[in-house]
RNA sequence: GGCGCGGUAGCCAAGUGGUAAGGCAGAGGUCUGCAAAACCUUUAUUCAGCGGUUCGAAUCCGCUCCGCGCCUCCA
């Protein structure tokens, strides 16, 4: 089966190859960095990891983009507020953003483009358009016409063949021809940070700044654009008008759209007070791999409903996994390697992969591993899993963990945003093992009082004991 | 009003014509000095409701109810 993908252009689950080679040339819609991001936010950017990580499990190289929005409304206001430069001001949470990404283990893209650094680029597409008619001034602004691109309204599906300047009453009240159009290039004022240009002096207008950055990095036609699902309309529309416009060309072969998350069913919001970034959920002790497990858990065209629950329930499921990476490493097992784990094994591999090459589905996928894990843990436990078998085990959940990546726990230490919370006292190995030793002794001789009282010492201090056939195992909480 | 997505067990969720995956939670059991972990059994005769098509529908069609998104800068 190969790798197909949901078209949001074409409504149609696509087979999806590279146009040029085996790479991918990809371009996502970063985050705007007026703010924390929050934690829908992250639903999207995990997606896209997932993405990342799916193709190159599939044997391709990327190149991808992933612009970072560094001037627009909201900023020179909140940067207003608080008497800093815009660049001052968008370093803080340009730099809180990757930190948090870096949490969720997410992927850096081969290129992070901030907006202000490629006002060359947005210039330059800007007089094309221009030089080709799709433009028109006012007051200072440039704009885009849309009457002059018929094709508009072909990714979000809407028909504004209808639409005619004039027809909307308050026409006057905006300082466009047609209600639809849209600004390219935003006129000085005030005290606003500007640049000069042929057109005028003045800032880039939202939607410019992905096209000029998508082409110039990475040609004409994208493989894959992705992002959330309401920057179908206005944003990717605007995208294909104006780079459309400029090459004649298809812009993106395969537009690929996450759907959004919700808290406890409801919409995310201030007023609602269920508005949180990742710093508010690491800040409750939530650990990043379960957030990131919950995220990607749920196929990305699905709404996401987050709920506590289902937090809790997903670092549960991680610590399942994790006590069978355990286990697998850690039982003594007879020598050789079953034939049939074997081909059990190859069996929760070709599942997982089916799944994932189905548009990323990772429900499906995550069922393959564990039907497995179930199926090993008996196999341990009635003694037919051997010495050989381990590497069989180990592969599948290497392949697992290169997609999720949530195996390996997070120093809390490292969390960001966190303050240093009051951990239990450290406890050196050797401290253990002697500990251990010593219930060891006192279960000899049945001083069981002895044996439950070192266990609940070394709880207390995070250490979890597990008596096997070959002795005590422990690890840490 | 237009366009789009969705309603499957206590919660999350797969399944888009052939008789309900998986995770978490709950109950009982095996193992254990006790635990933990693991495993076994169990928890939806039923997929929002009603009607239709079909030998057969959660899956297709129609209607109704409910939730959500976009329709000028929100992932």
């Amino acid at each position: 089966m190969s790798l197909r993908f949901y078209n949001t252009l074409t409504q149609e689950l696509e087979v999806f190859t590279p146009l040029a080679g085996n790479t991918v040339r990809m371009y996502t819609c970063g985050p705007t960095v007026y703010n924390f991001v929050h934690i829908g936010n992250f639903r999207t950017f995990t997606f896209q990891d997932i993405l990342r990580r799916w193709l190159r499990y599939r044997g391709y190289k990327l190149d991808h983009v992933m612009n970072v929005t560094d001037v627009d409304d909201k900023i020179i206001i909140n940067a207003a507020k608080e008497n800093k430069s815009i660049e001052d001001y968008t370093a803080i949470y340009t730099k809180a953003f990757f930190e948090d990404a870096a949490a969720l283990r997410l992927q850096q893209p081969e290129h992070v483009a901030p907006a202000t650094k490629h006002i060359p680029e947005m210039v330059k597409a800007i007089e094309e358009l221009a030089a080709k008619g799709f433009t028109y001034t006012n007051e200072g602004s440039t704009y885009y016409r849309i009457a002059s691109f018929p094709a508009y309204g072909k990714l979000s599906h809407n028909d504004f063949s209808g639409m005619r300047s004039g027809v909307r009453v308050d026409v006057d009240e905006y300082d466009k021809a047609d209600a639809r159009d849209f600004v390219l290039w935003k006129a000085h004022r005030n005290n606003e940070i500007s640049w000069d240009t042929p057109f005028g002096k003045g800032r880039p207008g939202w939607h410019i700044e992905c096209s000029a950055m998508a082409m110039s990095y990475l040609g004409e036609t994208l493989d894959i654009h992705a992002g959330g699902v309401d920057l179908i309309f206005p944003h990717h529309e605007n995208e294909i008008a104006q780079s459309e416009a400029i090459t004649g060309k298809p812009f993106a072969r395969h537009w690929l759209h996450s759907e959004h998350l919700q808290i406890e069913s409801q919409k995310m919001s201030k007023s609602l007070g269920n508005f949180y970034t990742l710093r508010d959920l690491l800040e409750m002790g939530y650990q990043p791999e379960a957030i990131r497990y919950l995220l990607a858990s749920v196929p990305y065209r699905k709404k996401l409903n987050f709920t506590f629950e289902g937090l809790k329930a997903a670092a549960k499921t991680i610590e399942r996994l994790r006590d069978f990476e355990l286990r697998v490493s850690s039982t003594k097992l007879p020598a050789g390697r079953n034939q049939a784990v074997a081909e059990r094994t190859a069996e929760a591999i070709r599942q997982f992969e089916a799944g994932m090459d189905d548009d990323l589905n990772t429900a499906e996928a995550l069922a393959a591993i564990f039907e497995y894990v179930r199926a090993m843990n008996t196999t341990i436990d009635e003694g037919y899993f051997q010495e050989e078998n381990r590497w069989d085990a180990a592969r599948v959940l290497e392949i697992f963990d290169c997609v999720f990546d949530v195996l390996e726990a997070t120093d809390p230490a490292k969390l960001p945003g966190v303050q240093a919370q009051p951990t239990a006292p450290a406890i050196g190995d050797a401290e253990i093992e002697a500990y251990i030793e010593e219930r060891t002794q006192a279960k000899k001789s049945r001083s069981f009082a002895r044996a439950d009282e070192i266990r609940a010492l070394l709880l207390e201090k995070g250490i979890v004991l597990e008596d096997t056939k070959e002795g005590v195992r422990w690890k840490r909480k």
